[in-house]
DNA sequence: CAGAATAATGGACGATTGTCCATTTTGTGA
DNA sequence: TCACAAAATGGACAATCGTCCATTATTCTG
């Protein structure tokens, strides 16, 4: 019964106009610089409003961090829909989707960077920063886990294991070299690299250029 | 001519004192709260001798990098000393150069975040930022090209354009994951890690513990 | 030893930080 | 339409930021 409310479905609330005015001023001008005069510039809101409803400045770069750890999550699930049931397939769309526009991209991967350092000193930060991985992680080594017993791995743990920490950790490396040099980053170079490395460990499942198709 | 200078072997200018206090603030607390009055009280210096030495807090900031940065090279070229004549050898050398107690701590790494995201905005810092990579990058090239030539590859620039980017995204992972769980991290499978990926690429060079001995 | 040059001090300065509240504006229900 | 509640404003405030300079201490030179 609300009045005039959903007149149109872009009302968003100032709250949530503060969120993204201060991921964007992370994304542009680092954490760093990004000051209470800042947000509220870019908001086009007044000073007050973040204590209003915020309670704080430090609260709301923990909303922000929180808000920007679920649209990552969002996006991570919307690429491996469908893709489930095989875990081949399913480590090549979590591959494609964290190498793709929608994920990496220089908005996403500045605000990551900033969040992950800042998640060293400030405990309100690491806990919506760790849980990507967390997540990212649990997929990878459950997928990991059956492509080593399927291709008959003598310890498919250790495998499983040591595979998706590696997976992690070449991704993560694709992300910093994409912060850092987002104009000559070369996606398909990118996903090349992660399919030599799958194709290293199981030939059988992918090659070069991904999975391999029955 | 020089009267007591030399009276001892750690007699430090004040102006190292300064970049010293400076990164173990950086180490310690981060680029942000890494305030004026933060890096004089741990130098235990005046508050006017930043400026007298370095012109202001900018510059003693991009000298601290350039400073962290020769330290990096230092170490670099020291583990990998004896070992250029062979590629695999070498590659072996940075690799666990790269991930050992004297590269891989809780200082460097954190010393090396944080100025990897202010290089984004700070053109002095990303300056000393770069070379780590560029040199690296070279090192790692010229090793798997060899390699990939003796091995009989098909395409060996290929090859070491891709393996060289990969073992540098590989270990920037593993500096990540180090970072963000210092206690729990684990050298052995991270060089484990690193040699299942080479493996897999030149299995007549390495195994999972290392460069194959003939 | 005297004089000059250099190094070091510590506080003053304006600018900017984040917080918070008195006030005004807007929206809602009687 | 009126009265009340909620949302929003924008400036005051103390604290802290980085800069810079007048002054003092130290070192080097002749």
């Amino acid at each position: 019964m609300k009045t005039q409310e959903n007149q149109s479905e872009e009302r968003v609330s100032n709250r949530q106009v503060l969120i993204n005015a201060t991921l964007d001023a992370i994304a542009e001008i680092g954490l760093i610089r990004t000051s209470v005069s800042e947000i509220i510039e870019r908001a086009g809101l007044s000073r007050g409003m973040i204590h209003l409803h915020f309670n704080g400045k430090p609260n709301l770069i923990v909303e922000a961090a929180r808000y920007a750890s679920e649209q990552y999550y969002q996006i991570l699930h919307e690429n491996i829909q469908g893709a489930e049931s095989n875990p081949a397939r399913l480590i090549e769309a979590i591959v494609r989707g964290d190498l793709g526009p929608k994920s990496l991209n220089t908005r996403n991967v500045s605000i990551w960077y900033e969040f992950r350092g800042a998640a060293r000193n400030d405990a309100g930060i690491a806990a919506y920063s760790d849980t990507r991985d967390a997540g990212l992680r649990d997929l990878l080594r459950d997928a990991a886990f059956a492509l080593a017993e399927r291709e008959g791995a003598s310890d498919p743990a250790a495998i499983a294991r040591d595979m998706s920490f590696g997976l992690m950790a070449l991704l993560e490396g694709m992300w910093t070299d994409f912060m850092l040099h987002p104009q000559s980053f070369d996606r398909q170079m990118a996903e090349r690299i992660m399919f030599r490395y799958l194709s290293g460990t199981w030939p059988n499942s992918f090659d070069v250029s991904g999975v391999i198709s029955p």
